[in-house]
DNA sequence: GAGACGCTACTCGGATAGTGTGTGTCCGAGTGGAGCGGG
DNA sequence: CCCGCTCCACTCGGACACACACTATCCGAGTAGCGTCTC
């Protein structure tokens, strides 16, 4: 099982648009400078974040992104269902009613299958610790001078 | 995201094994019966299995596969971190050092990345969670005809 | 008749192809500003 | 000098190739049982 790097961008980028917290949307090829990410990838993944409602697009020239809700109202699951999908890790495709399970009465599988069921409660654990925690809680966590750091690269290469 | 199908045949395939409790290994093709399975892609997940020390395996005639511990010993998070690999998923790449970050002092770096340590504290109540679940667990939550049946599913074919 | 040998059938184990989901890229639609012409 | 129009540069949005990992498979190594040959 792996995630896709889009998640890391994702994080990275949600916060540095929460420490340049400007008015002015932020375009893509900026962001992408902070990191030294590939600028078109990375609006791909961006586009991901717009669809799930997280980030606003502003189209035309001047135009970028910019976070839709304040930080403490972004929370780290919802980054990660968008970019990696809403769908569970662990998808159960019932092969208890399959072979030997055939032979069994229909009642038996009103009941979910108990090892979707163990894998959906861990599952559940992640997602909540992941729903407990914000952007905003990153921001508080991070290093002092980050925030003043970036906003210089950018408005550097702002010109 | 998303976990490969191997981690639902190898739970159920534990789970199975548990059922039939049998001293005699089990061979490949008779599991893949039990639920309709390809049994030579089984057979390969098994071997993943073995590797992690969850299964023994008997080479030769009469020979197959059978649980290495008893069922209350073997965590799904044995069988997970076995077939899919121990690897996080997600992966730090430690973005934050490049681009703006190349001008931080490296003293700020000492510090895990904020990001990865949210990240990975849910991926900890994952694992903690999977931990917490045993092989011995499904079984008693199992319908209570299915063991039999699958008993006598394999017993037929056993001739 | 008993024992030992060899053969065969059947099993795991690792190396080998096909396919689907990311990964990375390109071109088109839309917008704000600057330059130019007219009033 | 001021206003409006036109053109252009720059941005997001969705459609298009490429790569790696998962899926699926085949052949070789090893073992237990059985038949046969010999003593």
């Amino acid at each position: 099982m792996r995630m896709g790097e889009g998640v890391e961008w994702g994080l990275h980028c949600c916060l540095a648009l929460a420490w340049l917290e400007d008015e002015a949307p932020v375009p893509t090829g900026r962001l992408a400078a902070l990191f030294e990410l590939p600028p078109v990838y990375l609006k791909k993944r961006l586009q991901s974040l717009v669809r799930a409602g997280i980030l606003d697009s502003v189209p035309g020239m001047r135009g970028g992104f910019r976070l839709a809700r304040p930080p403490a109202e972004i929370t780290l699951m919802d980054i990660v269902a968008a970019v990696e999908g809403p769908d569970d890790a662990f998808r159960c495709t019932e092969i208890r009613q399959r072979g030997a399970g055939a032979e069994a009465p229909a009642r038996e599988f009103t009941r979910p299958c108990g090892v979707a069921t163990a894998m959906r409660r861990a599952e559940l654990a992640w997602r909540r610790e992941l729903a407990a925690q914000t952007v905003a809680d990153l921001l508080s966590v991070s290093p002092s001078g980050a925030p003043g750091r970036v906003r210089r690269h950018y408005e550097r290469r702002s010109g």
